[in-house]
DNA sequence: ACCTTTTTTTGTCCTGGACAATATGATTAC
DNA sequence: GTAATCATATTGTCCAGGACAAAAAAAGGT
């Protein structure tokens, strides 16, 4: 039922992909990458001994930037023959050289020198001195980019993003358990769709609207879109909030929020956020996009001048 | 990217689904869902105006339960052309007459009833009340058991079981981060293998190993073998501690051991657990089986005994 | 500058063959 | 009776290469 990923490589270090593990691990289905080869000639991967392809590091590597560069804008066939180093070139163009603020920067240090005691104290302390709200809104979210863009970098490792998901995970949690009263109106189900596995984006945003007083109603990530339209009558939520990480197309968070739209009654509101709704230029009929925290406090609280009263 | 998936059907309410909105919900891929149809005659899709599949709801459904019989061991051919009630029934069988002990019983009752205050509540008396290490090793490891029947028998939902999982999430996590001391030897890292979805089990022992002493570094769940190498001398950890579900094959989880026992050093533990090693015969060489939360304890009392002395 | 139509690009779906990985069943050894 | 070993059957994933719809870009018109 699972393959092996690295068949053992006589040469130890330089690991190699099966074309299910690159599905897995650039979000390219294996459709794409077979006809990618067919058409450009890149990637062009080794066969085993019964002609399947095997996908050496450097290949892989460049597929995650081939990716990342397509969400941004960039069209396959004209950056899919560039050199690694032009790709790389035209990532790091894409933020203008900047480098974190100070305080993102120290946090970030702790977790590349490994210092995980340090690491989580300096992440408890700057939600203690900052408060829930601004640390969500403001720390964690550069957290996030900073570390995506030092991993792109290559500066950080797999397990140290693993960790630092662990830690904050840790932190939002606990957070959210500890809010003393219990949320009231709206009541929010919060969840994404299969295929958005990005758990800290839900998080934070629990956090907050917990933290404004909301019932929150959280499934997790991906969650099927019938089960989120049977969840909504058995848990009786006002609205349906779903996150949507940059890692997700655009078009394809575009079109889930259709689809759920179309199942749901038009009483229930749908809102959407998170990186991949960031850019979307209008939003679908009877959805809500939020492009900020900011922007989440107000939809909470003109629901509740709009609806709250009718009870 | 994604195609649409209700193509505006003329029953209204008669949902259909393409290909790949049948893999996304399902979990079974094209080539397995084209293979089926191929040698078994069954799902039996209707085409569009273009050839392609188009899935009617009840075929769709029937998918879904065969997906879930077959992870519980049955084989796709001896079933898949059974009438969808027959399966049912099949489902049903699973459960084998037994109820869960009272106290149990209360708590998934709440669970049932969609009552998430009271849950969250009893979830929280539960851990006052018995002690952390009680609380995992008893209620928790019962919850998850008499749960995962409960969905078997289609008692729950796919939903109530995102639901319970996330607060399970919260309580565990709150425990860890509020653990008093810092951790002392041994170091473990703690991390399952790529495949190895379940985050429960692993949070659980963390749990436990941080409430005994012990410094967890916890990569979360699915870390590819060469990661976990590197990341051992990065975090100058003692212990390698991988958590197996029951959904992982005991092969897969015996093969993933020895793989990694290779890979490092000799005087690096690897410990392993979790219901897919539950039934194993022999242990492989270099690489302790730990069955029960007691045995993990043991474990960590023999390391301090043996290697603490060493510094 | 903005809207509409044509052209190009790009991703997904298709068929049907092949074969490795896994489970099952038979056989032998302890 | 239980456990290990091997043969056979089942099942999932991979492959090639053709086709075409959806999306984006370019061209054209007002």
């Amino acid at each position: 039922m699972i393959t092996t990923t690295n068949t053992a490589p006589a040469d130890p270090g330089a690991a190699t992909y099966n074309i299910a593990a690159v599905e897995r691990d650039t979000g390219l289905s294996k459709d794409t990458l077979r006809v990618w080869e067919r058409r450009y000639g890149f990637p062009a991967p080794d066969r085993d001994q019964h002609h399947e392809r095997v996908y050496p590091q450097a290949q892989f590597e460049k597929l995650r930037l081939l990716r990342l560069l397509i969400d941004y804008g960039h069209r396959p066939g004209k950056i899919i023959n560039q050199s690694a180093e032009a790709l790389a070139r035209l990532v790091a163009e894409r933020t203008p050289g900047q480098s974190p603020p100070a305080e993102i920067a120290v946090i970030i240090d702790l977790l590349l020198r490994h210092d995980t005691e340090g690491f989580r104290n300096a992440l408890l302390q700057a939600l203690m001195k900052q408060g829930l709200l601004h640390f969500v809104a403001e720390t964690v979210t550069a957290l996030n980019h900073w570390i995506g863009e030092a991993w792109l970098a290559g500066k950080v490792a797999i397990f140290d993003e693993h960790l630092y998901s662990e830690h904050i995970q840790n932190i939002l949690r606990n957070s959210i358990i500890a809010q003393p009263g219990r949320g009231s109106a709206p009541r929010v189900l919060l969840t994404s769709l299969p295929g958005e596995k990005h758990r800290i984006g839900l998080l934070m945003v629990e956090a907050v609207l917990t933290a404004e007083g909301a019932a929150c109603v959280a499934l997790g990530a991906e969650t099927p879109i019938i089960d989120i339209k049977n969840a909504v009558p058995a848990y009786d939520v006002d609205v349906v909030a779903l996150s949507f990480s940059s890692a997700f197309t655009q078009s394809a968070a575009l079109t889930g929020l259709v689809e759920l739209r179309e199942l749901l009654s038009g009483n229930i509101e749908i809102w959407g956020g998170g990186g991949a709704l960031l850019r979307a230029r209008k939003t679908p009929q009877g959805v809500l996009l939020l492009r900020s925290f900011d922007d989440m406090r107000y939809a909470l609280e003109r629901w509740r001048i709009e609806r709250a009263p009718a009870t």
